[in-house]
DNA sequence: GTCTATACTAAGATAGAC
DNA sequence: GTCTATCTTAGTATAGAC
């Protein structure tokens, strides 16, 4: 392996640390409180070293929103398509719930914020994620319209609200999970009996 | 009235619309996103007058973020007192409910957010905040109580986890929330029978 | 009470040496 | 690839006139 090679895996090694390190740092003090200069101390580097791998903070910002919804959707699938073929709604439910709060405890819950995310962007990138959003929408939106034909659940077929509540609760778990205390299985699992069953003794 | 009183008015009148003011371009953009340069520019005013109002951005994040959970905490009390007597569990919870997410809807959720905050803030300050904080979670936490023993709910006494949920459900409702589509109180009532009896058929 | 002018600071970013 | 040094911009904040 000669000299350039090394050099161009060091290049790629700093930059996922980077990634790394950014993106802990925007989960831990959110974005605006994270400076340039901020992410390179934890690094070890300065912050002018960083220009040589992201164009910019945008920049980095986008690649780590762009992973963190791309993660998502994929754990999701992945959980679903790991499921028997006749797992019943609450069962399938589970896993979605499960696979997305691993992702919310992984990366925080920027990665579903739209509005206090203005990073001046070029429209590409824009469009791109505007792509992964919907997306990510439309494999719970299809969950929770097999289960209304599965007759598994009882709202309607357009389950905009319901399906809004449960994700703002798992979103907003970003502020309390403490992974040491409940692993995400457990709380997943308490978050699919609450959502399907409620509290109200039957 | 002489000029003095005048003066006096006016400064009233002025820090109270500085007030509203910062509240919604805080809830529109978030903290960070939002200048002195920009609220002075909505207000008419320049952003140095802003100081003769208030002593620093910091004095109106903590004059803001205190009043608001003053005002979940006042409205979800008035809430509760003004119901009969005999108002089961379900009814008090619409109400709390109802009354917790019209705060949301006005002040935005900012007020819940603890990681994100940190504006070096006197010691006195942050410890009333987080004294409101503790009162507002005890009167959730009252609540729920109250209904286990009378049997309304089933789970169990200490019934943080599901209280997270629910609140953070509430919260993030900050994010979609659209009154001109659905009120608070419909919104309630959906939230509330979600809640307490879920989506399974019974 | 609000203005103009300006000080101070911190952040993002670039240039060029090594 | 990372450094030092520096530029530029934008934000908070102050001083003093009106």
């Amino acid at each position: 392996m000669d000299a350039k090679a090394q050099r161009k895996d060091g290049a790629e090694y700093s930059s996922a640390m980077l990634l790394e390190i950014a993106a802990d740092m925007f989960r831990e003090r959110g974005i605006a409180h994270t400076t340039m200069r901020n992410i390179a101390e934890r690094a070890g580097m300065k912050a002018s070293s960083i220009y040589y791998h992201f164009a910019s903070k945008d920049a980095i910002i986008d690649r780590i929103l762009d992973r963190s919804i791309a993660e998502a959707i994929e754990r999701i699938r992945r959980a679903l398509a790991e499921l028997p073929q006749e797992a019943g709604f609450r069962v399938r439910l589970c896993a979605a719930v499960t696979a997305y709060l691993t992702t919310v405890n992984d990366y925080g819950t920027f990665f579903a914020v739209t509005r206090q995310l203005r990073s001046q962007v070029s429209p590409e990138i824009a469009e791109r994620n505007r792509q992964r959003r919907i997306e990510l929408d439309q494999i719970w939106a299809n969950l929770f319209a097999e289960g209304h034909r599965a007759g598994d659940i009882t709202i309607s077929e357009k389950n905009t609200i319901e399906r809004l509540f449960l994700l703002g609760a798992l979103n907003w778990a970003t502020e309390w999970m403490d992974t040491s205390r409940k692993s995400p299985a457990e709380l997943g699992q308490l978050a699919t009996s609450l959502f399907m069953d409620g509290i109200a003794p039957r």
